[in-house]
DNA sequence: TGGATAAGTTAGTAACCAGTTACTATCTTT
DNA sequence: AAAGATAGTAACTGGTTACTAACTTATCCA
């Protein structure tokens, strides 16, 4: 067991940084999270923090990119543990919700940082996440049509695009009530809902 | 026509200030807006804003108020037209789709309230909002159930929740492409498989 | 064990923010 | 056309923000 120290290397400070930001950001608006409050949060003053990253910037990048590395290794492990194309789906499913409801700050940080006015890296960092998460799904549903668990009618893009979306529409259901655990209970029984929308006629 | 002028009495200032700011947040970040720079659209300094509302967060309250009104007439009027239930849902869903296309700041607006921290009297508009919402679908898919278009095992609140997470993948999807259009053209797709998950077996 | 160095502190800075105030321009009404 | 009411201006305030620099302390290894 590592007790919180005050004098800590720099590779596990940075690290440590990250996952106060992704504490912090399941608590209120990511997008209020000053260096202040995260320097407060470990423990240290607000200046130390610039001695491990060069801004506040690239906090966020390097949040990301955590959440980037974690979220695709888990629903690859996920979907390739999995008999068919339609149980990887489901196992990706149930895979991410299970990730954001252990780290309800992420979902919320990710769409904060895509609602951005310009082009910042952080921004361009998430819409390339949820682009590659896109393929991967793309080429499991058409590997499910192949396989006659799909419906070969449905448009394979629009059925990413709800697949992501169902699990938007639990995360932000979860915002209304206050309550993350909800989430878990109410996922097998949309994604049901999503499995008749694209499963082949039985 | 009234080409905008200086001097404006106060109710057509307080409107003219609500619309702009949902202008603004459909080009940034919804939770960026600063009185500053609606007074700066507006052709008027910062101050005058005081005038009109006491508060930043007054102003916010009134545009969501601005939005729940027009929004649930504009599915009720789209519902009540609908031959029947299952018709209705989709008459609501395009609906709905075609309103936040043309006034693209409005879901990013409510969902950056969803996100603030505490119980800020706009965010429990937010929630108001969508709880309605969510009983007039809740509504819409019983009565499909008890007219055999909607299959009677799907759970009515997870298919509630599909319905506007639905709305949610495609207005992400807008965000990640920056083409608002494209959610016009891809809106009956994924609507279609929504529709085969929630409908009753042929 | 002592000194180099990495990590943290303290005390700043300039820029920006919402909100206020004393004043002024414009409109309306009689 | 005068007077009161309404809407807007300019300059400010106190508070907050990301970021910096000079100083101090802990840690590690020769």
């Amino acid at each position: 067991m590592t007790r919180p120290s005050r004098h800590l290397p720099a590779e596990k400070r940075r690290e440590v940084t990250i996952e106060t930001v992704i504490k912090l950001a399941a608590e209120q608006n990511p997008s209020e999270i000053t260096t202040a409050a995260i320097a407060k949060r470990m423990g240290l003053t607000q200046g130390a923090i610039f001695r491990h990253f060069p801004s506040k910037e690239a906090i966020l990048q390097s949040v990301i990119e955590w959440v980037a590395e974690r979220l695709l290794a888990r629903i690859d492990k996920a979907a390739s543990g999995a008999p068919s194309p339609l149980a990887a789906l489901e196992a990706m499913f149930m895979s991410h919700i299970d990730f954001v409801a252990t780290h309800p700050g992420i979902p919320r940080m990710l769409f904060g940082e895509l609602q951005r006015a310009g082009e910042t890296p952080p921004k361009r960092m998430v819409k390339t996440l949820i682009q590659r998460y896109s393929e991967r799904l793309y080429r499991l549903i058409e590997e499910g049509k192949r396989a006659g668990e799909l419906d070969v009618d449905i448009d394979s893009s629009a059925a990413a695009i709800q697949f992501i979306g169902t699990i938007q529409g639990l995360v932000m259901q979860s915002l209304i009530a206050g309550d993350i655990e909800r989430m878990r209970e109410q996922a097998p029984k949309v994604f049901a809902i999503y499995r008749r929308g694209v499963g082949a006629a039985p």
